[in-house]
DNA sequence: TCTGTATGGGGAA
DNA sequence: TCCCCCTACAGAT
């Protein structure tokens, strides 16, 4: 689900579920959850959300009573989650709870309602009394004029030695952008993702020429918006683009990314080149898959990298008497570690055991060497590949249905 | 049953 | 520059 305009659809969701809602602690945190517990005591409070970039602040404000001692009184709580590839929020009955809900609030209102944060994948996270990570630049939606300056003064950062396609993750200069964006906003640029980003930056301005163009769309934003919001593109520069394409995303209205989500049809519709048939991909430096059309750059990784191939060790090198042979025994030994840690895990811990112990069986019994692919001279892989999450979204959106 | 992939990012070397 | 944190799914075998 969640880039930028995810995280900001979240927010909105909080705030209209919440409305009026009062919550009564304890907050209550799933038990296999890593992150830490909230302790805020309070017989009664509010909810009210607040995001920048890929970021979300619930702040808990409590509802002071007649009876409240001053000593007593729970002072507001700001938590910000992040909310790594799998998280969002659910409001539901208690008997009604999703499964992975790690973090829950409750309402004072019997029957009790419950707020969830969700996250199958636990890669999100929260930090009660948290702020927003000093370290991500401004919001590339709602911190416009900022987010630019904050790029265009440090072109001469080494950050922007690297290709645009991988600079455009860099939450310090590009907070909200994601991997759906980034192939998106250079698609509509028909820029090779591979060019070095501060050729692509060098000359833009920190001024934005089509300033009147977006607070026009920053206006329509707090209400729901008639029409659909397009990009003028012959007018808008990267940097612009990295402000209207994810507030597009915001105006469609739905989740966002989200293909569990029956509204997801929008969505899907909106993406012109991210696992759109057709388009190419590649892996960048950092194994992330780039969706692009046309020349990939001049900075292209000269071999695509596949995640299962590790990089060979020097204990494995010591052994090698070819280097494919070497690479094979690499994979293996990397796999044996894997295998072991995974044993380990499985073992101590007794919740989510089941889909753990179907883990380490897998890592025992696959120690064959994975193959290296080109995907993008893969033409059947690729379509299969675009097919894919398709499918599933035309399968779930068909569920939905029922 | 096995493999590969997915909207992110922290931290070790 | 990597490995790792995790679950769920599609497609291959």
């Amino acid at each position: 689900m969640p880039e930028g305009p995810e995280l900001h659809l979240a927010s909105l969701f909080v705030n209209k579920t919440c409305e009026g809602v009062l919550f009564s602690s304890p907050v209550r945190k799933s038990e296999v959850s890593k992150n830490p517990d909230v302790a805020f005591a309070c017989e009664a409070y509010r909810i009210h959300a607040t995001s920048r970039g890929k970021e979300v602040k619930l702040t808990l404000t409590p509802i002071k009573s007649d009876d409240t001692k001053a000593e007593e009184t729970q002072q507001p709580m700001d938590i910000v989650f992040r909310f790594g590839m799998s998280g969002f929020f659910r409001f539901t009955a208690e008997d009604e709870l999703p499964k992975h809900a790690h973090l829950r609030f409750y309402t004072k209102e019997k029957p009790r309602k419950v707020l969830s944060f969700v996250d199958a994948r636990r890669f999100g996270s929260w930090q009660p009394h948290g702020t927003w990570q000093p370290d991500r630049g401004p919001c590339i939606m709602f911190e416009y004029n900022s987010f630019r300056e904050n790029v265009v003064s440090h072109l001469s950062d080494r950050a922007f030695d690297r290709p645009i396609c991988e600079v455009l993750l860099n939450q310090k200069y590009f907070n909200g952008i994601g991997n759906y964006l980034r192939a998106e906003i250079l698609y509509r640029l028909k820029i090779p993702p591979f060019t070095c980003a501060r050729a692509v930056l060098e000359g833009l301005g920190s001024e934005d020429a089509c300033e009147d163009e977006k607070s026009v769309k920053n206006e329509t934003l707090k209400q729901k918006p008639a029409r659909k919001i397009t990009v003028k593109d012959e007018n808008a520069d990267l940097l612009g683009l990295c402000h209207t394409v994810p507030l597009e995303v915001v105006h469609l209205g739905g989740k966002g990314y989200d293909p569990e989500k029956a509204d997801y049809s929008a969505f899907k519709a909106w993406l012109q080149c991210y696992y759109v048939d057709g388009m190419k991909f590649l892996r960048d430096h950092n194994g992330r898959t780039i969706w692009f059309q046309g020349n990939p750059g001049p900075m292209a990784p000269k071999v695509s990298k596949t995640p299962k191939v590790k990089k060979r060790t020097k204990k494995d090198e010591d052994h090698e008497s070819s280097e494919r042979e070497g690479a094979e025994r690499q994979s293996e030994s990397t796999q044996k570690k894997k295998t072991v840690k995974k044993e380990m895990k499985a073992a101590e811990t007794e919740k989510d055991a089941r889909p753990k112990e179907a883990t380490t069986r897998r890592a025992v019994k696959s120690l064959k060497v994975n193959e290296p692919r080109c995907e993008d001279e893969s033409p059947g892989r690729r379509e299969k590949m675009a097919e894919g999450p398709r499918r599933r979204s035309e399968r779930l959106t068909r569920q939905n249905v029922k």
